[in-house]
RNA sequence: CGCGAGGUGGAGAAGUGGUAUCUCGUUGGGCUCAUAACCCAAAGGUCGCAGGUUCGAGUCCUGCUCUCGCUACCA
């Protein structure tokens, strides 16, 4: 909370750029991420929150193939939608880039020449299907065949739907292709590889010994539950036309995987804020003092503590992460988020059904979050949390404080001479605050944080059905001059604390309060020359307002509607 | 199959050896400043099942069972 200024490098993972960006994405990656970065800035430290639309891979061309446009208008087009999303919600970003960008390609090329020149890859010449139509090398899911094992058609390069047996692509009977359903041929193709196995006691000794107390447990298991496995050699370039292409001579048509360059792109994001704002990106790479902290979900696991740390390792003079907080995933009425079937709440149409309530839902999926298990999203929990606890005992704590400050005395906060013992201990309480909903955060513990949060509203209500000062002002008004003081003290503690958690809900109240000279959490120590004593406060705005039940059941058919199952 | 994470009062979660905690919901009471909000109290759990270690286990060990993930273009 004090002292030297850390710095810190936070990592949100890179949205795939083939889709819109739904609650399960908000909740797992970016709103933690956004809510560790504020609450780093706030305490004075130094923060670089980095991101930025992934937007290579076969994923992207297919798709664009399908809508017949090209992937360039298909990645546009998502990367515009997902900003503005993440604008609207105010996920702080200190830099979101692109993986299209030229500073990335160019990046990512330097990173893979300078490991291949000093000969750090292995390569390997190995048979794949090629499809002489289409001129192009098929990935397994583009091949598809009468399986081996159950005599199935249609099972995959890579798997039997039918038996579900695992695959590889030259154990199918009549392969065909996908793409112009004629028969691949095989037909030699060289690629580059990370041999991850050289590695083994390497993360063995990283992770599972040096971060096994301070890692969350299904981090570390996923880690372990991978080297028991052995790891394998990881081929870093694909034969496809959409990517970063490689340029080595003699080697056409062959780009990076996007595993290799999607998380250089944290890097290549870095940069290129770096420049803009005439930072030095390195240190916030290279320097071992600082912390370099990933935010995902668990199915990136494998990437962000095993194959990325492995990369930055053979580079060499890069950190390694801090930590990895991976969370697990969120569930929307029981069953699992998906895509394909349009079973999700979109941002953009949250956005436009709940306007201006986005703190609302950044409180939900905070209080919510799947830190330690997949957690389930339900309508009735989001309605039941905010009219329970945002609008009856936040958003009422500070209308009442509020109410009776403009009823009393004109909407001037009283600012008493002493304080009886009893206050003081309230103050106290307060102010013990910012420590514990900073320690919470530090461990990253972010529902225990905002519970924290909420709780310190609680204090407030009770503290004010304990003082009773609409009782009191007749027959001693000094005392009640006094507690709506206290209660003045809380809100101020309040507001500068939900900075993190609710960015809009601070503002509005900062501003409402006079208390935009706050900048961070240490000037809460001299908070009291910071109030504003003289001007009086006029409007007491609704921070929250309560949902109906309608608004619910509008929202859950909607979803049964939209979904195709 | 294997490996990892989880299974705690009606719902959601804390809790890693010593009288089972919190929020919501329910019931009763109080208050009336407040967005029919707030405050207090009570009821409600043999902590997935079965063994074991221990003076003592939700907490450690073994076996079993269920859910999710690793295993689709969903973080």
């Amino acid at each position: 909370m004090s002292g030297k200024n850390k710095r810190f490098t936070v990592t949100a993972a890179l949205p795939y750029a083939n889709g819109p960006i739904h609650i399960g994405h908000l909740a797992g990656v970016y709103i933690p991420a956004d809510i560790f970065s504020r609450y780093q800035r706030l305490i004075n430290n130094d923060v670089a929150f980095i991101c930025g639309s992934d937007e290579h891979g076969v994923a992207i061309s297919l798709q664009a193939r399908k809508e017949s446009i090209t992937p360039k208008e298909l990645i546009d087009r998502y990367d515009k939608l997902i900003r503005d999303s993440f604008e609207k919600f105010g996920i702080s970003f200190d830099n979101y880039s692109r993986t299209s960008r030229e500073i990335h390609h160019k990046n990512s090329i330097e990173l893979f020449n300078e490991l291949n020149e000093k000969d750090l890859f292995s390569s390997k010449t190995t048979k794949q299907y090629y499809d002489t139509e289409a001129e192009q090398f098929l990935a397994d899911r583009y091949i598809i065949g009468t399986c081996p094992i159950c005599d199935a058609e249609n099972a995959y390069g890579d798997q039997c739907e039918n038996c579900g047996s695992t695959l590889s692509t030259d154990e199918l009977k009549n392969p065909k292709s996908t793409i112009s359903n004629s028969k691949p041929i095989l037909k030699d193709t060289k690629h580059w590889y990370i041999n991850l196995n050289e590695f083994e006691d390497f993360i063995k000794d990283w992770i599972t010994k040096e971060h096994k107390d301070d890692w969350k447990p299904n981090v570390t298991g996923q880690v372990k539950s991978w080297l028991d496995n052995g790891l394998k050699s990881r081929a870093v370039t694909r034969d496809l036309d959409w990517g970063i292409p490689i340029n080595v001579e003699g080697e056409e048509g062959k780009v990076l995987y996007v595993w290799f360059e999607a998380p250089i792109g944290y890097i290549s994001s870095t940069k290129e804020w770096a420049e803009k704002n005439k930072k030095d990106w390195s240190k916030y790479w290279k320097d071992e003092n600082t912390k370099l902290v990933h935010f995902i979900g668990k199915d990136n696991i494998v990437f962000h503590c095993i194959i990325f740390p492995i990369i930055l390792k053979m580079l060499g003079d890069y950190i390694l992460p801090f930590n990895v907080p991976a969370n697990e995933f969120l569930n929307l009425e029981g069953r699992k988020i998906s895509t394909s079937r349009n079973w999700a709440v979109w941002l953009h149409e949250y956005l436009e059904d709940f306007p201006n309530m986005q703190d609302v839902l950044r409180y939900v999926l905070t209080v919510n979050a799947p830190e330690t298990k997949d957690n389930d999203f339900t309508w009735k929990e989001f309605q039941m949390r905010n009219n329970s606890e945002l609008v009856a005992i936040y958003g009422n704590f500070v209308n009442r404080v509020l109410t009776l400050i403009i009823k009393y005395y004109n909407g001037i906060v009283p600012n008493p001479d002493s304080l009886d013992n009893s206050n003081k201990k309230i103050i106290e309480q307060a102010k013990g605050f910012p420590k514990s909903i900073g320690k919470s955060l530090d461990e990253f513990k972010f529902r225990e944080a905002i519970k924290s949060l909420v709780n310190l509203a609680r204090i407030g209500n009770k503290y004010l059905a304990d003082s009773e000062p609409w009782k009191l002002q007749k027959s001693n008004p000094e005392k009640v001059k006094e507690i709506l003081y206290v209660g003045y003290i809380i809100i101020c503690y309040l507001t500068i604390l939900s900075e993190p958690f609710l960015p809009n809900t601070a503002k509005k109240l900062k501003s409402q309060l006079n208390l935009e000279e706050i900048k961070n959490w240490n000037d809460l120590d001299s908070l009291n020359t910071k109030i504003d004593f003289s001007s009086n406060i006029e409007s007491k705005e609704v921070l929250f307002r309560k949902i109906e039940d309608d608004e619910i059941i509008r929202q859950i058919e909607k979803l049964k509607k939209m979904s195709n199952q």
